[in-house]
DNA sequence: GCGATAGTCAACCAAGTGGTTGAATGAAAT
DNA sequence: ATTTCATTCAACCACTTGGTTGACTATCGC
């Protein structure tokens, strides 16, 4: 993996890596928002919430169109599919462990009628 | 989502951040490895490769068995796969949002058509 | 038992995080 | 032109992180 393809997914996790975060791209699925529209559910100021944004901003998961005085936030899919891919990788991995459990758990009273 | 689900995702991304760790999981895929094999590619101090291990095992993504004085680590798969449902919700989106890029692509030429 | 080995723990450090407030910027409305 | 609104910026704070070192614990081999 490149270096700067591992210095994008140590964004991206990080990003993920928050729950308001994560309800904020949660909420970005549905439509696109404005900065203070993803403010608003939140107890935190407008500039705290602004932080937040920008992280995801900087992990190239959001990107930002400015218009007039408002900053209107759309969700990049293509950031969260690498992410996605990454950890995809060991899919196969967890099938495999997950099978041989179970096949472990079946096979128990008859552990030799294969040998 | 539940408290305790979201908490363990905090600790699941936050521990994919880090090249060194995600490095760790890529090496426990393929096989079973104590804390000084774990340790052993890096210029790192034991006792700071054991931190990273200590991470990894809080977010639920590796599991150890103490033998003796060594203490080997096995990769937990169930705990990735739960990472990877959290970005799976979105896949409908990105299908969405990617094909509808491509249509709007393709259709250019003769937007007017379906009308 | 004695020394080497595997690993953790505690204290420390520099840098980063998640939040705050108050001031600054720049567009909109009157 | 003035005010109001959306947002960022800068400075600050408490806490966490990723790393170090040195001391400690426990096991293994002789």
């Amino acid at each position: 993996m490149s270096e700067a393809q591992s210095e994008r997914l140590n964004h991206v996790f990080r990003a993920l890596a928050d729950p308001t975060r994560r309800e904020m791209i949660r909420r970005l699925a549905r439509q696109d928002l404005t900065v203070s529209e993803l403010a608003m559910p939140y107890q935190m100021s407008l500039a705290g919430a602004s932080k937040h944004v920008k992280v995801l901003e900087e992990a190239g998961l959001v990107r930002r169109t400015v218009r007039g005085r408002t900053h209107l936030c759309r969700l990049d899919p293509a950031t969260l599919a690498s992410a996605y891919e990454w950890i995809r990788f060991y899919e196969h991995f967890w099938n495999d462990q997950l099978d041989a459990l179970d096949r472990e758990l079946r096979d128990l009273p008859g552990e030799e009628s294969g040998l």
